[in-house]
Order: C-alpha cells, then sequence, then structure tokens
RNA sequence: GGGAGCAUAGCUCAGCUGGUAGAGCAUCUGCCUUACAAGCAGAGGGUCACAGGUUCGAGCCCUGUUGUUCCCACCA
C-alpha cells in the first residue's frame, strides 16, 4: 500500500498523473455502436495565444462535463485544436517583421507564409502544452488546426457551395474598414466606444447667393466627400430649398439639396450633409437619390488625391486642416461638445473607416431563418435559456457577412478572375484556365474571415466533407462551451452553418459562463495589467485547487471574480481530502474489498451510505442541469462536514476497539464512501482524486475510467438516518452548552440522558462518550441529579452534573430564552396547520413537514418545561 | 432608442419547479482531541435594494422605482 505525504503537493502529482492517462490512452474516444456518443468541440484557441482564466474556467467546464460523460459509460469526445486567427496572428507576424526591419509586401506572399507557418509550428503547441496544465482530457490522437488539410478542404466545399446557391457574392459595398490592419473586418468585429467628440456647425452657401444652409457633423474632414446635403421631406423649414444646390465649401463642387426620410428633423440642425463613400447611412441615401460615391481616402486613411490640397494628411491632420480652412473661410458657425460612439476594430483598436470596398459577402437571410428557427422550436437550447433572446435579437436584425479579408495568413478565396474576358470562376481546387475563353486564371488575393473556417468546427473536424464513421457517431455534438461574448462570432454562425451543410443541427446544447473578473470585479486585461496567470496559480495551489474554485464559483451566464482567498479555500479542501484518505490508509485498509459493503452495518454505517446515496441523486440531477457550482458545493459540504466531520471522528471508536470484525466492516464503509466521494469530485478535480484512488483498494486501472456512481434504492436507510440525527442533535447541544460555560473537551463529566427512546440513545453512547466529553453515560425516563446543568433537544435532555458550574439563574434564564423560542415556533407553525386556507391548498407533503416539525417543536418545549422543573 | 443581468451576513457569492434564509473568507471564544492549525468545537452577524400586488404562504412570481453592469442599434 501507497504512503501518501503529509499534505498534499501537487506539483508531485500532476504532470505525473497527466502523463500516465495519456500513455493509457484513457482521453481517446472512438465510435462504439455499445455506448452513447457524448462530444463536445473545443473553442479553438488561438495559436497566438497564452492560456488566460477565461480559458481556465472555459476548459474546466468543458472537462467536468466529459469526465462525468465518460464515467457514466459514454463514449466521451472532447474535440481539441487551435484557430488559425488570422487577423490577430498576421499582426503579431508583421509586428515581428518589423524588428527585422522587414515588411509583408517586401518579402512577399509566399515568404510571408512560409514564416506563418514556422511561427505556428514554434507558438502553436504552447497554448496547448498549457491546456493539458489543466488536466484538459481532450483526445490529443483528435486534434485538429483550422487551417489543416481537412479543415481547409472544408472550407473551399463550403464556400463552393454557398457559391453556387447563390449565397456567396462578391460586391461592392460600404464595409468596415481598419486603416490600421488594412483589411476589411466584418460588422460583428466593430466595438462601439464611447468617445469624446465635437459636432461643427457649418454653413454651406446656396449656389444661387440667396443665402446659407446650416448643418452640424462630427467628421468635417469628409466634406471632402460629400456630395448631397439632405432634409427630412417634411421638414417645413427646409422644403423650399429642395432641388436647389450648395456650392460645398473649399471644394466648390456644386451638389444638390434632396429630401429623405433618413434625416430627424429634431436632431441637430435637421440637415445632413451627405458623404456616400464614407458612410453606411450616406450611402444607403446616396443609392436612393442617385448620388455620386467619391471616396476621399486611401487604404490607410489618409487623404488621397481626389482630396485636392489635403492630400496625403491623416484623417485626423485633415480634420484640424479642414477646420481652420472652414473657419477661416467663414463658414464655421460652431463647435459644440459632444459624446458619441465610435466605431473601432475589435483587435486593434483603430477607429474603423467606413468605405466603399468590393468585396465577398454571405448572404445571410436564407441562412438565418433555420437558425432562428432551430432554437425557438427548442431543436437547440441555450442554458441558460435567456441567451436565446440575445441571440434572436441577432439574428433577427442580421445583415450580409463580410468574409474577405485583405490578409495573406488564413484560407484563401477559391474564386479566379480570367485576365482575358474578366470570368470569375469558383472552385474547390486549384484551376488556372479561363473556361470561357481559354485565358489566364488569377487567384483572389484575399482570404477568409478567421470565423468562417471555426463556424465548420463541429463537422469539418470530424472528417466533413468525406462520409467518416466518426462524423456519424459523433455529428450532431451536444454541448459547446462558451463565453457570452462569442455567442456571434462563433456559436450564431456554427448554428446556420451545420443545419446549411450537414442538414442537422451542429449540438443541442449551448451551455454559455460569464467572464473571470478581478477580485475588484473589473475586466482583466493586458492594458491594465490586471490578468492573473492561470499557470502560476496551478503551480502555487495546484490545478484542482485552481479548477474546484473556478467550477464552484461559476453559476451560468454570469461573471465571476477571481480571488486568491477562494483558491486558498479551495486548496485547503484538497488538503483536507487528502488528510482523510491518510487517515483512511493508516489503518491499514489492504484487505478492504473494493467497491463492496460489509454484511452487517451499524447505525452510522447506514447514516453515512444514506446521505451519500442522496448525494449522488441530487449531484446527478444538478450536472444534468448544467448547475455544476451547486453540484460540486454539495459534495464538498458533504466531504467536509458529514464524512470529515461525523463519520471518521464515529468510525474511530471501531477502528481503536478490539473487535476485529467491527474493524473490518467499518473500514469497508469509510473505502466505500470515500471512493465514492472520490468519484464525484473526480470530474471537479482530477488529479487528486486520481492520486488518491491509486492509492486506496480500488477495481478500475484509472478512476478516470470507473464508473460514476449512481442513485440505489437498496441504501435508503430513513429511519436510521433519522435515528442517527437525534444522537449527533444531542452531540451538538452538549457541546454547545459546555462550549457557553467554558468546559474544555479534555474534562469529561457523567451524563444521564432522559428520553422517551431509549433503544436510539443506546445506540449512541460511545459516539456520546467520545464527541460529547461524556464519561459514563446513563439512559433512563427521569433521574435526580443534584446541580446537573441541562441540554435539551426534542427527543432528550442530557443531565450533566456539574455543581461547581451550576449557576441556578444562569441557567434558568438561559433555558427560559429556549423555551420563549421553543413556543414561539410552535405559535407559528399551529398558527398555519390551524389555518384551513394552509390545510385545504398546500400540497400534502408540505403539510406533512409542518406537523414534523411542531411535533418536534412540541416535544422540545416539553423536555425544557421538565427541565425547568427541576430547577425550581 | 431597444433588451438583458445583478442588488441576500463586514467581503465574495449560493439559494434548483414559491414552504419561511446558507457557504467560504473575515470577526469573537475555547481547543496542539494520535488524518488535517491549510485543523477541531462553539458564537455573533441579514426588514433578502425600495414601494405596491398575486398567494394560505414571496429572497423566489407580477407591476413600478432606484442603483449598477452589460449587450444590440446607432446619433449625421
Amino acid at each position: 500500500m501507497k504512503e501518501l505525504e503529509k499534505q498534499y503537493n501537487p506539483q508531485n502529482v500532476e504532470d505525473r498523473i497527466y502523463k500516465m492517462w495519456m500513455d493509457g490512452g484513457y482521453f481517446h474516444a472512438e465510435p462504439d455502436e455499445n455506448k452513447k456518443p457524448y462530444t463536445i468541440v473545443i473553442p479553438p484557441p488561438n495559436i497566438t495565444g497564452q492560456l488566460h482564466m477565461g480559458h481556465a474556467l472555459d476548459e474546466t467546464l468543458q472537462d467536468i462535463l466529459i469526465r462525468v460523460r465518460r464515467m457514466q459509460g459514454y463514449s466521451a469526445l472532447w474535440l481539441p485544436g487551435t484557430d488559425h486567427a488570422s487577423i490577430a496572428t498576421e499582426a503579431k507576424i508583421v509586428e515581428a517583421m518589423k524588428k527585422e526591419g522587414l515588411t509583408k509586401e517586401g518579402i512577399g506572399r509566399e515568404a510571408f507564409l512560409e514564416r506563418a507557418w514556422a511561427w505556428k509550428e514554434k507558438y502553436g503547441g504552447r497554448i496547448v502544452e498549457q491546456l493539458k496544465k489543466l488536466g484538459s482530457s481532450c483526445d490529443w490522437d483528435r486534434e485538429r488546426f483550422t487551417m489543416d488539410e481537412g479543415c481547409s478542404r472544408a472550407v473551399n466545399e463550403v464556400f463552393v457551395n454557398l457559391y453556387n446557391k447563390g449565397l456567396i457574392y462578391r460586391g461592392e459595398r460600404i464595409i468596415n474598414w481598419c486603416p490600421h490592419c488594412l483589411t476589411s473586418i466584418s460588422d460583428a468585429e466593430v466595438d462601439f466606444k464611447e468617445s469624446e467628440g465635437n459636432f461643427w456647425h457649418l454653413r454651406y452657401p446656396l449656389s444661387d447667393g440667396s443665402g446659407w444652409l446650416e448643418l452640424a457633423t462630427t467628421r468635417p474632414e469628409t466634406m471632402l466627400g460629400d456630395t448631397a446635403v439632405a432634409v427630412n421631406p417634411k421638414d417645413e423649414r427646409y422644403s423650399h430649398l429642395v432641388g436647389k444646390t450648395l456650392i460645398l465649401p473649399l471644394v466648390g463642387r456644386e451638389i444638390p439639396i434632396v429630401a429623405d426620410d433618413y434625416v430627424e428633423t429634431d436632431f441637430g440642425t435637421g440637415v445632413v450633409k451627405i458623404t456616400p463613400a464614407h458612410d453606411p447611412n450616406d450611402y444607403e441615401v446616396g443609392l436612393r437619390h442617385n448620388l455620386p460615391v467619391i471616396n476621399v481616402m486611401n487604404d490607410d486613411a489618409t487623404i488621397n488625391e481626389l482630396g485636392g490640397k489635403y492630400a496625403g494628411m491623416t484623417r485626423e491632420e485633415c480634420r484640424k486642416a479642414i477646420v481652420a480652412d472652414l473657419e477661416a473661410g467663414g463658414y464655421l458657425v460652431r463647435v459644440e461638445p459632444i459624446t458619441h460612439n465610435v466605431g473601432t476594430c475589435y483587435r486593434c483598436g483603430t477607429t474603423i473607416e467606413p468605405r466603399m470596398s468590393k468585396q465577398w459577402f454571405v448572404k445571410m437571410q436564407p441562412l438565418a431563418d433555420p437558425a432562428i428557427e432551430a432554437v425557438r422550436n427548442k431543436d437547440i437550447r441555450f442554458v441558460p435559456e435567456r441567451f436565446d433572446k440575445i441571440y434572436f435579437n441577432w439574428m433577427n436584425n442580421i445583415k450580409d457577412w463580410c468574409i474577405s479579408r485583405q490578409l495573406w495568413w488564413g484560407h484563401r478565396i477559391p474564386a479566379y478572375y480570367c485576365d482575358q474576358c474578366g470570368e470569375t470562376v469558383v472552385s474547390k481546387t486549384h484551376v488556372d484556365t479561363c473556361p470561357k475563353c481559354g485565358g489566364k486564371l488569377h487567384q483572389d488575393e484575399d482570404t477568409l474571415d478567421t470565423w468562417f473556417s471555426s463556424a465548420l468546427w463541429p463537422f469539418s473536424t470530424l472528417g466533413w466533407p468525406d462520409k467518416t464513421k466518426e462524423l456519424d457517431y459523433f455529428y450532431p455534438t451536444n454541448t459547446p462551451v462558451t463565453g457570452y461574448d462569442i455567442i456571434f462570432f462563433w456559436v450564431a454562425r456554427m448554428i446556420f452553418s451545420g443545419l446549411e451543410h450537414m442538414g442537422k443541427k451542429p449540438f443541442d446544447t449551448v451551455f454559455i459562463h460569464g467572464i473571470v473578473r478581478d477580485a475588484q470585479g473589473r475586466k482583466m486585461s493586458k492594458s491594465l495589467g490586471n490578468g492573473i496567470d492561470p499557470l502560476e496559480v496551478i503551480n502555487e495551489m495546484g490545478a484542482d485547487a485552481l479548477r474546484l474554485m473556478l467550477a464552484n464559483g461559476t453559476s451560468p451566464g454570469n461573471d465571476m471574480r477571481y480571488s486568491e482567498e477562494k483558491v486558498r479555500a479551495c486548496r485547503n479542501f484538497c488538503n483536507k481530502i487528502w488528510n482523510a484518505a491518510r487517515f483512511i490508509l493508516m489503518n491499514d485498509v489492504e484487505a478492504v474489498v473494493p467497491d463492496q459493503l460489509p454484511g452487517t452495518l451499524r447505525i452510522e454505517d447506514r447514516w453515512i451510505l444514506h446521505q451519500l446515496n442522496a448525494l449522488v441523486g441530487e449531484v446527478t440531477e444538478n450536472i444534468d442541469r448544467f448547475e455544476l457550482g451547486v453540484a460540486v458545493g454539495k459534495i464538498y459540504d458533504f466531504t467536509w462536514d458529514v464524512f470529515c466531520d461525523w463519520y471518521i471522528e464515529v468510525a474511530k471508536l471501531r477502528l481503536n476497539g478490539e473487535d476485529e470484525q467491527a474493524k473490518a466492516d467499518c473500514k469497508q464503509v469509510l473505502v466505500y464512501v470515500m471512493t465514492g466521494i472520490l468519484k464525484l469530485l473526480h470530474p471537479f478535480m482530477p488529479f487528486i482524486t486520481e492520486e488518491i484512488y491509486d492509492a486506496l483498494p480500488h477495481s478500475c486501472g484509472s478512476i478516470m475510467i470507473s464508473p460514476f456512481p449512481v442513485f440505489r434504492e437498496d441504501l435508503v436507510f430513513a429511519q436510521d438516518e433519522a435515528d442517527f440525527s437525534r444522537i449527533m442533535d444531542l452531540i451538538k447541544a452538549v457541546r454547545a452548552l459546555r462550549s457557553g460555560m467554558n468546559v474544555p473537551p479534555s474534562k469529561k463529566a457523567a451524563m444521564y440522558i432522559e428520553t422517551k427512546s431509549p433503544e436510539i440513545f443506546e445506540k449512541g453512547v460511545a459516539f456520546i462518550q467520545r464527541l460529547a466529553g461524556a464519561d459514563k453515560v446513563t439512559i433512563g425516563e427521569s433521574f435526580e441529579v443534584e446541580g446537573a446543568v441541562q441540554a435539551v433537544t426534542d427527543s432528550a435532555r442530557a443531565l450533566i452534573p456539574m455543581a461547581d458550574l451550576v449557576d441556578r439563574e444562569k441557567e434558568l434564564a438561559r433555558l427560559n430564552k429556549e423555551l420563549a423560542a421553543a413556543e414561539k415556533e410552535i405559535a407559528a407553525l399551529s398558527g398555519r396547520l390551524s389555518n384551513e386556507q394552509f390545510t385545504s391548498k398546500a400540497p400534502a407533503h408540505v403539510i406533512e413537514a409542518e406537523r414534523e416539525k411542531l411535533k418536534k417543536a412540541q416535544d422540545k418545549k416539553e423536555n425544557i418545561e421538565q427541565s425547568i422543573a427541576k430547577l425550581v
């Protein structure tokens, strides 16, 4: 039998155990017709990423779910992998090249991609190694990468299918442009941030010299591209001007005054300058009124040659110059400070420039409809349910998805253009020659949005478009686990992609969690420097302590706060289990047969087995309902307050005794209950439970493949449970009494127990002696004891002769206080029970429970009264 | 402008379909009781944000108010 160290030391355990699991192949899942499948696909972390608390929470929750199902006999597949993260990775590589004095354009596409793959080889594995530190039981044999061959094939397949169905198209639209990343981004990738700005009130002169029109703008530099000014058609202030023209200040262009409903009469001056090339709303107005589109900016948001003397300036420089010139020209009326929302790039934070551009789009409406229906009819369910509203809101208002990126790192768009005739060919495989004219084809230079490939993750990773046995068995998957912040990016897109390409939903339940904040409730961020490194926490406290903290502290969909005290408390719990195990092992349990109970059970055995069994039932239910925090909280309480504080303490009586059979029986129960606890706890705390399981007599090679406990009718012992609780109540009452009188535990005293149920307390004599500081215990109906203090419960009175300590007046006061409390309870309960409304309307089990409580309160009151009588 | 979450002990949070409030940490008292001082035994501490309503009964359901956090839309 293995010896356990005095204190649990995770550093000595975790890596060794993880290796043992890997060597055993326990993480690997295969299609198995004798088992039910259970599948989770990991939200693929970025290859550039480093493990942070958000991952730690996400992975912990997934690992809990997958380990439970695996132990319950499912073929449980947790499919891992990483994301190429086009924009983030490319930015990092460009950054690194900059230090070498190189640019992307300088080295060219091919050389750049070589570097990128080298980068992936170097850093892509880092995050994977970090996931392992958490104990993640991913099937590493099936690890995938969004740009590996299979996933890339799926991407091309999807692109071509959607194109052929008319659901992917290329077009010139106004899109979100990041002047720093130099690429388009999707609507979902724009972060609106509140910022302080100005409302510049300008006046544009009428062409006929009859006066001015005042308007207000937050972006004066865009006036270079103005092609109209709009007013509301119902606005009587301006109706006489509609159709007239203005001379655009500084530029001199003649532009029309148009009427459009888009303009609100009560905002600003009720006049809007229209810049179709640089504002999505203006673009719409421009379409309706056939206005020219004048793009005055370059890719990097500097002013282009159409900007005349401002050409070459940045947006910011141009704004200053224009405002100064407008003021000098008498066109600036006033400047009004204003706070407004500015769109920024979610990757780099640069202000987005809306601009006209030719890009590829996914037509969303036909894809969104079935995706909405799947959630509406509960085919796919969000946990917690409220997130379906967020999903509906997004899906119902969805616009076409801009999927092309002006980046090199990613899936290159499988579209080819003919240099001769201009024909567009979209093909899964590389093509060189134009099918129409035989001319030379060149491939589109752009790549796809990184989320385009992650949208296919639940089936691309299982081998689609091939019909693999894995795809057949593991798809639809079951439970993606992710933060509410990526519902749009990932979850929504997996739903419509799965429905469209597989014809089946990608999963049934989306388990949503919140984000991990710092101790003050702030979001952890690099700029604040308040991030906590999970790896450091693991080093210091152990992975199990961190996992327990994350699991215990979370309720679905809600944010949580990280605090070191919480982890420390969990670390202490690890030590508690560890020491309970040490205690058991100290008692030479080699002969114990695992998973078996002794032929004869004592009252305390039945009590603990009843409690454990009830716990198993409850915990299983909680887990099925994704109430993981509640589940592990219950196991925690049972382990500490029930098993350690009571059962182990009473077990010592038999273990220290002479009766060898009793000793053996007790060890059997100890190991049985301990093993039950370890199994329940294993999904939450895999390392320590494995280490202890291995040290105890056990029946499986590893706890992670041992069967999860199930509720058993034959382990319900309600009567013993109730009887033992009565004994415990008396012990607690005596302890409280002694503590209140500052009697040290070492001071033993005789005890006379007056009770109507002597048979119960006869069974508890030894426990009372050990745990309530009694030496000789006598049980009967009534005793005459001089100078005794009395502890009263509903089923017994304990008289303890302590003449030197008894203060009659104090005793009387204490008992009267208890009497008053009992009477108050009786009044409340009997009031309720005599209320006909209550007895006729409340459910039977509630009434029964109330009667039971009343009975106990009355018994207790009677007992207190008798105790008082003895004092008088 | 639309929507959602949160508000419970000094702090951080549980409280599952309404049955009469819990944990961890902190505080106080007493204990080295041979698994554990990262521990053991006790104790104190809450008009469950506020105001109404439904109900025999509300922390939980409904309405409104306040505070707070967030999401979406977007303000020319």
